[in-house]
DNA sequence: AGCAGCGTCCGGCCGC
DNA sequence: TGCGGCCGGACGCTG
């Protein structure tokens, strides 16, 4: 399940082996090119099969950055720039090789959806088990708009005051704080394991109204949620079911979690509780947290 | 106009 | 061993 800390894994291990190449031809998947024949947004998304493939022939790969969950390869043909947005979903994963049997997790080589051939031989390769994921071309971010609307970077100067800005907001102010801090449009980047992380350090019960949590507690749980982050960044990420870095190399942070995914609370040893907030199960103390 | 709530995209896994 | 139900990022649609 990539959340920024993951995301962030892959474009630094995908971007020295990528950027510079560039892109002779592309092959979709049987499986993606039948659910797009039959009207479905399957991974390649907001452009036919066709025009994706003869759009990307030929594009050069010029950088890799991260935005949010988003991966950004800056790409250029005849000189003109492009994006190509990439989002994993639960599932997603690139990988970098010679052939499709070097993909050495039969259920990645297995799942493999898009397979970029380079003019240097090699392939880029987009595998996805669960067909969650995305890539979609555009000239610039404002061409999709949803990519204007993300929270700033949690690591930049003004995400903080964007984060206590919304919380403000009558949409928000009497949500629960879990759901507010997994918007996107609130903070970027802070997924239902990081969220789950975050509040339990910060013993705040998931369920409790945002504007229920003063300023000062507010700031110190933004603070645990960029320390989190990084912690995990530094860890080489969650490696809970499928998450790998391009490499193949699972990430260590999974070890390091609190609460996510605990039956018991390692401070107190309580049987953990779950609620659903949002749709999305959250684990939590019921004696730590409040 | 803006928002809440649901549908959609899926394979894997769990429990019966 | 077979199979129905559940899970989930994030957008898009509906009411």
């Amino acid at each position: 399940m990539p959340e920024l800390p993951e995301v962030e894994g892959v474009v630094r291990s995908l971007a020295p082996v990528s950027a510079g190449r560039t892109i002779l031809s592309v092959k979709i998947s049987e499986t993606v090119l039948s659910a797009k024949q039959i009207g479905k947004e399957a991974i390649v998304k907001g452009i036919t099969s066709e025009d994706f493939i003869s759009e990307m022939a030929g594009m050069k790969i010029l950088a890799l950055s991260r935005r949010s969950k988003y991966i950004y390869f800056h790409v250029e043909r005849d000189e003109e720039p492009y994006l190509l947005v990439s989002h994993l979903g639960m599932t997603g994963a690139w990988f970098v090789v010679d052939t499709l049997d070097d993909i050495k997790e039969e259920r990645f080589r297995r799942h493999v959806h898009v397979t970029f051939e380079m003019a240097d031989g090699g392939l880029l390769v987009y595998s996805d088990i669960r067909r969650f994921g995305e890539l979609r071309l555009v000239k610039a971010e404002s061409d999709y708009p949803p990519l204007l609307e993300m929270a700033p970077e949690p690591f930049s100067e003004e995400a903080l005051h964007h984060f206590l800005a919304m919380c403000e907001t009558p949409k928000y102010a009497r949500k629960p704080i879990k759901e507010v801090i997994m918007d996107g449009h609130v903070i970027s980047g802070c997924g239902n394991i990081y969220a789950t992380e975050a509040l339990y350090t910060m013993k705040i019960h998931p369920n409790r109204s945002a504007g229920r949590i003063s300023k000062e507690r507010k700031i110190e749980l933004f603070q645990t949620i960029v320390d989190v982050l990084q912690e995990s960044i530094r860890a080489g990420g969650s490696s809970i079911s499928d998450y790998r870095n391009i490499n193949g190399e699972a990430g260590t942070m999974q070890e390091r979690l609190k609460m996510y995914g605990k039956k018991f609370c390692p401070g107190c040893g309580t049987r953990t509780k779950s609620l659903k907030i949002a749709g999305r199960t959250s684990v939590y103390c019921p004696s730590c947290q409040h």
